[in-house]
Formats: structure tokens, C-alpha cells, sequence
DNA sequence: CTGTTAGCGCATTCAG
DNA sequence: CTGAATGCGCTAACAG
């Protein structure tokens, strides 16, 4: 039995009103009877219950959050950029991992709605609309984190993820590749999507004499990559150079180059992206370029904070620009 | 404003204590009424309120998380764990991070009481015992993961990270090394303390012929590895293999060595500990000893919620054996 | 300046 | 089988 605001009166020998009064500094009070207050407080170790706040208030000062899977590095950064800024502001955050399996994510949402989150922060599983919608329909205030739809009307923070990969994928054709692969992410969602546009881009720009092959819906995993890499240097005609999709898939194109005895960058150049920590660790050091993970999570929270504080501006659209990061993994001058 | 148990039951016509009953299948009633009742909590698209049922059960069905900090990847596999099994129970998890900052540890642990967590997973930041003290004294449930005290009415689950560490550096010695090195982590926590120990008892066994050298107290990072080998590497006799705390301090030595030229492992040997995901791509590929991070999450989380079940048992102690796992960093034969 | 009253949404008494 | 009443802890509205 946690104490209350009515221990915490009977203590100090005055009403719950009152108490309640000195306890968050209301209206002006008799400068004695709010130490009495004050320290029976202290002794009776007391802390307001939040759910009775929230009953009452009907702001549980808890943001929700709904991540592919937390233990995936961006995400890990992303949460972790989240986490400082509601803490900072006070809040808890309660953290759910949908798989990006959109029933899960609906579990969750469900779970954080009877919670009556304040707001949520969700890398939206992108196989239909219905986690966005729920929030929508249930009033929740959100921001999109790293994916979204073409609503406008919703808060969001990504990254140009096209000028990304077009950047890391021309920086490969202009080394002279013409024969080029692309790992490309789940085509629903709306960073695979663009990552692949980048590259098709850029193989485009790079005229006539350069052949482009590429595998859709790997997951952004180290097997995502491993599998995609397989299926492309098992085609007719092998590719010299090889986009992947982020970093987790270009160290699984790096197992599959080893198991076939490539070596990358010299039979096999690589790019990735994201820039998790270890990329320049990896064997070889990896050329990706940079989305700042932690950033995002921290803008995200700060943008959803405002709205919670009574914010009313038009749709925050917050896109960073990567910089492209050349490493050895892609051939080339470092 | 959520639809409550009073929309439903006037929408249904029926008192709420019936609606109650029927949405919560308490004791028998008319199956036309529940149908009725359930109907319109379905029309309405009715969730309870966790807060009103957190104030007048005294359970929120939320677990609480402190850990060092989620980004890391042994405690974000951890905290994936764990996320897992709560979710599978019905609970939400809030997760904090303490960056094993004592005073910031409190803090959270003060917003986890306000939220009246049922329970709290806790890697706990071991300056001193004021965290696990401030939990046990507020009758929260908790279990400790990977740091503990030597009180064993504390539930627990770690690794022998005595016999791990002290595995690899004979692993090590073995190969013949004879000035041999070990950064050791913050000797405050438990598990950095029990390292340093295997590996020093691996010395020992090694024999008069062994010298060994270490710096204490760097933090479980890159950075943290990498200060540390800067130190051993400009001692008067240079080692030619090194015992890192964990990983993420071998990728620090990694760096280091590269910085001045020497080679891994030709020139330094070199071990690390957990077997994070990225371990086997790292270049060169690291030896290590597996610390199965996701599992230790789940069965902390299972504990816990058997205990929050009534699970009256003596303190649950659970110890993982990693298994050494030999790569091309620690030279010798792969 | 202070205390009394009422109500947030739900679950658990009690009566009927 | 059903409903009305009560209280969880806190805050707001209303007296005094």
C-alpha cells in the first residue's frame, strides 16, 4: 500500500485539500503549515499516484512507442534519442516491437490506448494504413518515425532516403561499375521504396553501358542481405558492385561474398546505409551514409511534446540529408 | 474522451454493473444481454481504462526497466526480451536508462513507483546500492539482470562472467602468449569485477613465465576499449595480447592497434566478451564468449511475472555459461 | 487562506 | 440473475 495524499494529511494534521495545495505549490498557503506538509511528505515517502492523475486528468504524462524491433541498432538509437527527451520532459515511455507485423502492432496500440498514452512515436508498419488509422481514429496525437505515407497532414521525421542511396549508389557507378546489383528492403515500406528509387536513379543517370539487377522485399537484416546477395550473385551474369539496402544487409552480403570466395571490395564492391556504429569496424569498413538515429528519435519526441503542450502549426515534415560516408567496402580512394 | 464502461452500458441498456460482468465474464448472466453488451463495447470500440482499474486493483499490469542504456546491443537485446515476454503476458513495459548514473536511476525508479509498476527489471548502476535499496524498500517487486549484489535474497539472472573471462584468456595464454594485457570494466559492477578475476586467475595458472598487465575502470564502450589499449600499448613493454571487457571495448582496441599500425591478431591478440551480433564480421573477426542477451531478458521477465503470480519459491539464481567462441582476432588456430 | 463535496472509470460490495 | 451504492487517490469547484 503506497501512502497518500491522505496519510500525508493526517500526518501533518490538515485536510487533503490542503495538502494537495502545498504539495503542488496551488494557491498561496500559510508558509507553516505547507512545511508541516512538505515534510510529512518527505517522511512518509510520499509519491502521487499517476494512475489517480490520469483518472482524473485524463493525461497519463506516458508517450507510447512502437518500433520494428528494438534491438535492430537504428532503432535501438532511435528509442534511446526518444527515451532522453520524454524523460527530460518527464514523461515514461512504454515501448512496444510490432515485427512490423501489423496485428502485433495493433495488439500494442490497443494496449497503449486502454494505458491512455499521451501520444505515440511509431515506425508504421507499412503492409496497410491500419496502425495509423487506429491512432487517428482514436484521437492519439502521433509522429511518424523513418516511414511514411504520402498523408500530409502527419508529423513526421525521416530521412531523404532516395538522395541517400542515389548519392551511395552513383558514388559505385562512378567508380566504373557497369554491372551493378540492388538489395532492395520491403517495397511497402516507404524507406525501401526510396532507396530503391535512388538507385534506379542513379543507374539511369549512368547511361546505356550500365546493367542493373536487383532483388525486392529483403528484410533490413543481416539475412535479408545474405539472401539477397545470394540471389543476385547466383544470376546469368554476376554484378561487380552491390547496393544494399542498409547496413545489417551489406554485412550479410559480405557472408555470402566470403562464403563464395569474393572479396569485397576488390570482386565485389559494397555500399549500405545507415552508418550503425561498427561500420567501420567491419571487414572491410563499410561505405554507407549516415542517418542520425539518435536525432531522429529526439526530434520526433520533441515535435510530439509540442503538440501534447498545445502546439497547433501546420504538419512538421523534419527530413535530414545524409552524408554519404566512403569507406573501403566500395573500392575506390578512401 | 475514451468511451467508458457507462457509454456501453447506457448503448446496451443495462446497468454498468452488468456490463461489468459481461465484458469481464464475472458470474452468469442472460446471453441476449451479454451479446447485447458486448455488441455495443465492440460499436463504441471500447477499451477499459488502465488507469481506473490500475487505482482500484492497485496493479497496472506495467513492468518497469532500468537499464544502462537500450542502445547498447547486449542491453537492447536484453530489453527485446523482455518487451517479449511482457507483451505475451498483457504488460506494458517502460523502459528507462540510467547511463549507470545513480542519481538518474532514482529518478526513474521515483517515476516507475508514481506509475505503480507491478514490477521492475533492473541492471542496477552499482556505485552504490541505493537503486536496489529504494526498490526493496518500496516493496516493488524486482529481478537483476547481469549486475548483482552478493545479497542473495535478490532474484538474479547473469552469466559466470568469472569463468567466461577467465575461459578466454587461457584460451589465450594457451596460445603462448606471455605479456599479456586486460582492460577491465568499471570495478563497481559486478560483472566487470568477475571478469578482471577469470582473467587474473588465468594468469596465475599460467605460471611464473606470464606477465600481465591491466587498467581498470573503462567503460563498456568503444571508446572505453579504445582509451583502454592506448594505456596498455604505451606501457615499457608492450603486450602481445589483450583481454578486452567486452566487445564493443575489443572493437576500441581494434581502432587503437590500427591507429598505431600493429595488426590484429598478428601483432595483438586479442579477445572480447558477449558475442554481439556484428562480432563475427568485425575485422578481423573477434573471438569471444557468447552472453546470450535475449534469453537472459526473457527469463528475468518470466521470473518476475511468476512472482507478481503469487510465486512464493527462494530466490531464483540463474546462471548462464557462455561458450567460448574462436575467431580470427585471438590468432591461432580458427 | 482553508475545508467540504463531488467525480474521474472501474470493480466490488451489498440488496433486491 | 441484476442493479444501486461505495471507494480507489487525486483534483477541481464550491463554500466558508
Amino acid at each position: 500500500m503506497p501512502t497518500t495524499i491522505k496519510d500525508v494529511a493526517r500526518e501533518a494534521g490538515v485536510s487533503v485539500t490542503t495538502a494537495h495545495r502545498a504539495l503542488n505549490g496551488k494557491s498561496e498557503l500559510g508558509a507553516e503549515k505547507r512545511e508541516r506538509v512538505l515534510e510529512a511528505a518527505r517522511k512518509l515517502n510520499y509519491v502521487p499516484s499517476a494512475a489517480a492523475r490520469t483518472l482524473v486528468s485524463g493525461r497519463s504524462r506516458t508517450l507510447g512507442m512502437i518500433v520494428t524491433n528494438n534491438a535492430s541498432p537504428v532503432y535501438a538509437d532511435i528509442v534511446r534519442g526518444v527515451e532522453a527527451v520524454a524523460r527530460d520532459a518527464g514523461y515514461g515511455l512504454l515501448l512496444c516491437n510490432s515485427d512490423d507485423d501489423q496485428s502485433r502492432a495493433l495488439e500494442c496500440l490497443e494496449i497503449l490506448r486502454a494505458k491512455q498514452v499521451d501520444g505515440v512515436l511509431i515506425t508504421p508498419v507499412q503492409s496497410d494504413r491500419r496502425d495509423i488509422d487506429y491512432l487517428r481514429n482514436s484521437h492519439i496525437p502521433y509522429v511518424l518515425l523513418l516511414r511514411h505515407f504520402d498523408d500530409p497532414a502527419d508529423d513526421r521525421v525521416i530521412i531523404d532516403n532516395e538522395a541517400a542511396a542515389h548519392g551511395a549508389s552513383r558514388y559505385l557507378l562512378e567508380l566504373g561499375h557497369q554491372q551493378v546489383g540492388c538489395i532492395a528492403g520491403p517495397q511497402e515500406t516507404s524507406s525501401g521504396r526510396a532507396r530503391l528509387s535512388g538507385f534506379q536513379r542513379a543507374v539511369r543517370e549512368g547511361g546505356d553501358r550500365v546493367r542493373a539487377d536487383f532483388v525486392t522485399g529483403q528484410a533490413f537484416t543481416v539475412e535479408g542481405g545474405y539472401q539477397g546477395a545470394i540471389a543476385l550473385l547466383s544470376g546469368d551474369v554476376r554484378p561487380t558492385a552491390i547496393v544494399a539496402a542498409n547496413d545489417l544487409q551489406a554485412v550479410g552480403v559480405i557472408k555470402a561474398a566470403r562464403e563464395r570466395g569474393l572479396k569485397v571490395p576488390d570482386d565485389l564492391a559494397l555500399v549500405g546505409g545507415d552508418n550503425i556504429e561498427l561500420a567501420e569496424f567491419l571487414d572491410p569498413p563499410l561505405t554507407t551514409f549516415h542517418q542520425p538515429a539518435l536525432a531522429i528519435g529526439r526530434r520526433g519526441a520533441e515535435i510530439l511534446l509540442d503538440r501534447l503542450d498545445g502546439d497547433e502549426r501546420p504538419p512538421h515534415h523534419v527530413t535530414f540529408v545524409p552524408d554519404l560516408i566512403v569507406r573501403a567496402s566500395s573500392g575506390g580512394p578512401v
